[in-house]
DNA sequence: GTCTATACATGGATAGAC
DNA sequence: GTCTATCCATGTATAGAC
């Protein structure tokens, strides 16, 4: 691994950019050194001698790239204060991501980290990220709810990530259905809002109905 | 592509359990006509010559692989008449598939059919299997709930695969954390479990509230 | 320290052997 | 009709030029 010269963090930025377009563009089937360099208009054998290998580069392009994008959206997902607020916001980070494919790039690493060793903890990092963020809405936005009490917002947090992530794949094969998909959790969101409106003897219902049956 | 004879069969059939492990094995960017002959104890040319190119047998092995997943679970589904039924079912699913990896594989796929056309519409169909039978599945269970009304059983069973996709990937790089995730929506299928049992006050709330601020 | 030329491995595809 | 030997493209990695 290189030092931190001016030169050599030009040709890093290069690559790192070049491996993020050549993963959103051609998935990690296609992407290796070659495919990398050129999208990044450098000589091939740069990607070694600045990341050690493929995999590495690609780690440091995960970490780099999910860094940029969800720090494009802190400050939106922290003024959130309703769950319907945040549906909203998780709606506009679908449209604006999509066209440059920022989350079905995680699920390309996801789906590459089955293999490539090191991928996989830079893949469950960059994905971090995010669920650090939604988790930080999700505690605020559910501490009144049911869901709050039962679910926790860790796991859906967790949850919630994933799931986007696989939709966000699911799009790249069938947009339509993957709109429909999108829609109906929105209407879900709706229906665990409407709990928070009910009245407390409902609500009490609702909790008492839940400590019997839940399994945990 | 070759007719139908005893033994072009048995080199297809070779050729297709194959592919599936080598996808779920070493993932679809170790994916290649060499690596799945090696797995199928075939010559690599016969790849070519039973379906024409990689892509078009890794669309066959979709197919074929989805298909008998999916018969495995029909008659279980079938027997489902709650909601939380479903959710015991589909943790059961879950719990039987991650072994052997046939829900990661669909994963894979759509990582891949990022830029292999051919794929693309393969893995489409493959994933409409499930679809298929988890909205036949909503549809009964979530008549009587706000959320039949509001979301829509096709949209809702999109989300559900494409998001039970994404959990298992995530599940590739973090199994505690995908673990987090599931028991979170067996939580929040509790939740709406729950609205089935409000009276008739409480059931006409959420839906009062709901029409007010569904946006479609 | 930075990068290019080059060696060696793996993958895709076909002409022709059986 | 079925399969093998072989060719060329692509991918990984390094020795050595600047």
């Amino acid at each position: 691994m290189s030092p931190e010269t001016a030169k050599s963090l030009e040709t890093k930025t290069k690559l790192l950019d070049g491996a993020l377009r050549t993963l959103t563009e051609q998935g990690i089937a296609k992407t290796s050194a070659r495919t990398v360099a050129a999208a990044a208009g450098v000589n091939q054998a740069l990607v070694f001698y600045h990341f050690g290998s493929v995999d590495e580069l690609l780690a440091a392009a995960c970490r780099y790239g999910a860094e940029r994008t969800v720090a494009r959206y802190r400050p939106r997902l922290a003024a959130v204060t309703s769950l319907s607020e945040l549906l909203t916001v998780g709606r506009e980070i679908h449209e604006q991501e999509r066209a440059g494919g920022h989350v079905a790039l995680l699920g390309q690493l996801l789906a590459g980290a089955q293999t490539h060793e090191t991928l996989g903890p830079a893949t469950a990092a960059g994905l971090d990220l995010w669920i650090v963020e939604i988790e930080k809405v999700l505690t605020r936005v559910l501490a009144a709810t049911p869901l709050g009490e039962f679910a926790g917002p860790a796991g859906l947090a967790r949850a919630v990530a994933a799931s986007f992530v696989g939709i966000e794949l699911y799009e790249g094969v069938d947009a339509t259905g993957a709109t429909a998909a999108l829609d109906a959790l929105e209407q879900l969101g709706f229906v665990i809002g409407a709990l928070e409106q009910l009245g407390p003897v409902a609500q009490r219902a609702v909790r008492h109905h839940l400590r019997r049956t839940s399994r945990r």
